[in-house]
DNA sequence: TTCATACTTAACTTAACGGTTAAGTATCGA
DNA sequence: TCGATACTTAACCGTTAAGTTAAGTATGAA
C-alpha cells in the first residue's frame, strides 16, 4: 500500500485562493468517478501510480490523463523516486470546494429544516404553487 | 410536456448515499460558472427563468439549458405560472456534494495543519533527499 | 549493453458539452 | 383572433474530454 515513507516531505506550492476559474477545474475534476475514487484512496495516504490505478479497469494512460487533470487544478503532487511514480492528495483544493458549497449552507440549511418538518406531517403536496411562493 | 413535479419542502431520499452517479451529475453541473452562479443566485430565493439568465451574455437557450442541467441532478425544480418559469433550488443535492467532501475532511484537515508548520519553515525548497519529496 | 519495469506522451476515435440560430408551444393582452 | 412575450426544443457546430493503442523516456537489474 505504501511503499515509500509516510513521512511528510513538505507541501508543494498552496494555491492562493483563487476565483472561480479553479472551482470550475476542482468541480470538474471531482466529477468523474475514477477520479473520485482516487482521491478518496489518497485520503488514506501517498501511492503509486500503478497502485492507484489497479483497481479500475481502464489503461495505464487513462489513469496517468486522470492524475494529469488532478494536479493540474492542485488537488494531488506527483513526484518520482527510481521508476515509481508516486502521489499525495492536497486538501486545499478539496477545502476551497467545500467552501463554495458551505457558502451556501445557510439556504439549505433552513430548507433542511423545512424538509424535517415535511417528514413530519408527511403531507401530500398540490401540483399548483403559488407565484413567488409554491409551498412551504 | 414535463410537469416537473414540484416539491416543495425539499428533495424526498434520505438515504443520503445515493451513489456515484449522482455526484458526477451534481459535480459536473457545479463546475460550470454560470450555473453556480445560478445556483448562488437561487439561494437568495426563487427567481423566473428571464431574471435568472439576464445577468449573463449568452442566449435565452443557453440558459434553459444549463437550468435543465441543474434540474437533471436534482439541484433546482422548475414551475410555470402563466407564461413565466420560476425555479428554486433544493438544498439536498449540495448537501451530498458537501457531505462526500466532508466526508474526506480527516485528511486534509490534518494536512492544513501541516500546511502550517510549511509555512513556518517556508524556505527553498530543500536539497533534502527526503523520499517523499514532491518536486520535479 | 541489453532487457524489463513504470509511467508518460502522442495520435486517434468517439461522445459529450456549450454555444448559436431557427422554429415550436403556451400564455397574455388588445 | 392576432400579435407579442416567455420559454423550450431542434438542429447544427466547434471544442473539450475520456478512452484506446503504440511509441517514448527513464530507471533498475542482469
Amino acid at each position: 500500500m505504501k511503499p515509500a515513507a509516510v513521512r511528510d516531505g513538505g507541501a508543494p506550492a498552496r494555491s492562493a485562493a483563487a476565483d472561480g476559474g479553479e472551482l470550475d477545474a476542482i468541480f470538474g475534476a471531482l466529477s468523474d468517478p475514477i477520479r473520485r475514487a482516487i482521491v478518496a484512496r489518497l485520503t488514506e495516504g501517498e501511492c503509486s501510480v500503478s497502485q492507484l490505478g489497479a483497481p479500475f479497469a481502464v489503461s495505464a494512460p487513462a489513469i496517468s490523463r486522470h492524475l494529469a487533470v488532478l494536479e493540474r487544478c492542485g488537488l494531488i503532487a506527483r513526484w518520482q523516486i527510481g521508476r515509481v511514480h508516486y502521489c499525495r492528495l492536497i486538501g486545499d483544493p478539496l477545502a476551497q470546494a467545500a467552501g463554495w458549497i458551505e457558502q451556501r449552507r445557510a439556504f439549505w440549511q433552513g430548507q433542511l429544516d423545512g424538509l424535517a418538518a415535511y417528514l413530519d406531517r408527511e403531507e401530500e403536496n398540490s401540483c399548483a404553487p403559488s407565484p413567488t411562493r409554491p409551498s412551504r
